[in-house]
DNA sequence: GTCATCTGCAAGTCGATGCTTGCACAAATG
DNA sequence: CATTTGTGCAAGCATCGACTTGCAGATGAC
């Protein structure tokens, strides 16, 4: 119920880098790219950005292809999806279990602090 | 266009703690919960939970309400949406950009390797 | 064949952070 | 008032991970 390989847990760490976010913006936004490629354009090595692709790979957020010497990567967006509902699933939970504890406490009009 | 105090990253690392995401279950599952509380069912020290709840109050995702000399802690949806919302749209980008690159690359039947 | 370029592997550095222990303070109980 | 229980602050440790440098191998160009 919980833990099912955790597929979600394993993209959330990956998109938690804003390096690794930058490298899908950049990757997304030229369709394919190589390492040196991205390496050109983004302030990091070729070996940062390597390794974070190969996060990526990991959790199949990318793709990568390769033609003769050079290797191509691309973004791969189900995996984005799929965590997506996944939050919104647990986002619906959380929201039924507060109606509900709303309702047992009938009657109290206090809401809950702003923040 | 792509910083704009970047809400959606916050969330993202404060929910890429897998420790993290336990307390957010418990919580979620008692409806409001003291450190104390949950230090008692989980197996870290109450500091740990504690500081743990401060990233997730910081970000948003718990408010906490103080009754006497109890701190009570519960989850908050919004924050949650909010990043699931976000997702879904950079996922659209990437699906516009693909089928763009797709459309020019017409003619090519050969489709991504499956990983 | 020779040279330039792109990739892949490895090891090392350095900062961040998850978790602990220790203690002081505040509030409820007797 | 004394005791107990819950919270808050601080410092220390230890591990993880992001990034770099260095080099060897493979592929294309001249």
């Amino acid at each position: 119920m919980t833990a099912q390989s955790d597929a979600a847990g394993e993209v959330l760490a990956a998109l938690a880098d804003p390096t690794r976010r930058l490298i899908l913006d950049t990757l997304a936004k030229h369709g394919e790219a190589t390492g040196t490629t991205l390496a050109n354009e983004l302030p990091v090595t070729r070996q940062a950005i390597v390794q974070h692709l190969s996060v990526l790979d990991r959790v199949g957020l990318v793709a990568s292809r390769k033609d003769g010497r050079e290797r191509w990567y691309a973004v791969r967006p189900r995996q984005l999806l799929d965590t997506a509902r996944w939050m919104n699933q647990v986002a619906a939970q959380w929201n039924a279990r507060l109606t509900t504890i709303k309702r047992l406490a009938e009657g109290v009009d206090g809401e809950f602090p702003g923040r």
